[in-house]
DNA sequence: ATACTATTCGTACGGTTGCAGAGATGTCCA
DNA sequence: TGGACATCTCTGCAACCGTACGAATAGTAT
């Protein structure tokens, strides 16, 4: 039972792995995002969006199909994390993507492996 | 207080964009999978058998400085959504990522719009 | 028997959503 | 103009549900 052991099995590839390795810090940071993304209404929000170009609260829970005040707590997050930025018309609120709404160092923690030849070292 | 009004503020832009939007089904689909790397274990787990090829569960957990319980609980999940693979060699098991580790869509849907020039319609 | 990993169970925590009410803005009409 | 009313959106609250993780136990191979 070393539920807790301390010696590495491949210590060389640990060590190597361990400077290249999403640190903790940056892992936090990439999974805010990507769980910030991991729920199917704002996922839609930002597909609809990203059709759109923008679109108002209202609207947008017609098109997703979900009441106004889901559509609203979804784009609160989104907006507080940066993803979607608002102009006012009026009594209407629209929304659209930010210009950078996903980093790319998310989308590169998603991406393939570099090369399928080089690996350790 | 309508919270739950019936016509929209801009009907052509929500039929446009009801055709276009991510449907309520692959909506669930791709959120799932978000869900699941938006964890920093699981991320970076990921991240960790990019770099290294592969790893067992005792040297993933040494990388990542999780217990072996955490890591062994985030790979089982990962396992079971196909975003890993693994091996058996003697007692160890090592853990690679999937050929289509993260399906195409889901990395559409993070990328940015189109074109910044065309919009509905 | 030992080493490594998987599973089960219990628990604590956080997150999503509906509801109700408040804020903000525009419209209408005397 | 002023003031009521309608429309759109936001927020706080609470309930419900899922999920992550530790501990203990079981499984698998040498």
């Amino acid at each position: 039972m070393a539920l807790e052991h301390d010696h590495p099995i491949n210590p060389q590839r640990v060590a190597a792995t361990r400077r290249r390795v999403l640190s903790a810090q940056d892992g936090e940071q990439v999974a805010d995002t990507l769980r910030l993304l991991g729920d199917p209404v704002r996922a839609r929000i930002v597909s609809a969006l990203r059709e759109a170009g923008e679109l108002c609260v209202g609207d947008l829970a017609l098109v997703l199909d979900v009441s106004d005040s889901s559509v609203s707590h979804a784009l609160r997050l989104l907006r507080t994390a940066g993803v979607v930025r608002n102009r006012r018309d009026g009594r209407v609120i629209y929304y659209r993507l930010a210009p950078d709404a996903v980093a790319p160092r998310v989308l590169d923690a998603l991406t393939p492996p570099p090369v399928p030849g080089e690996r350790e070292r």
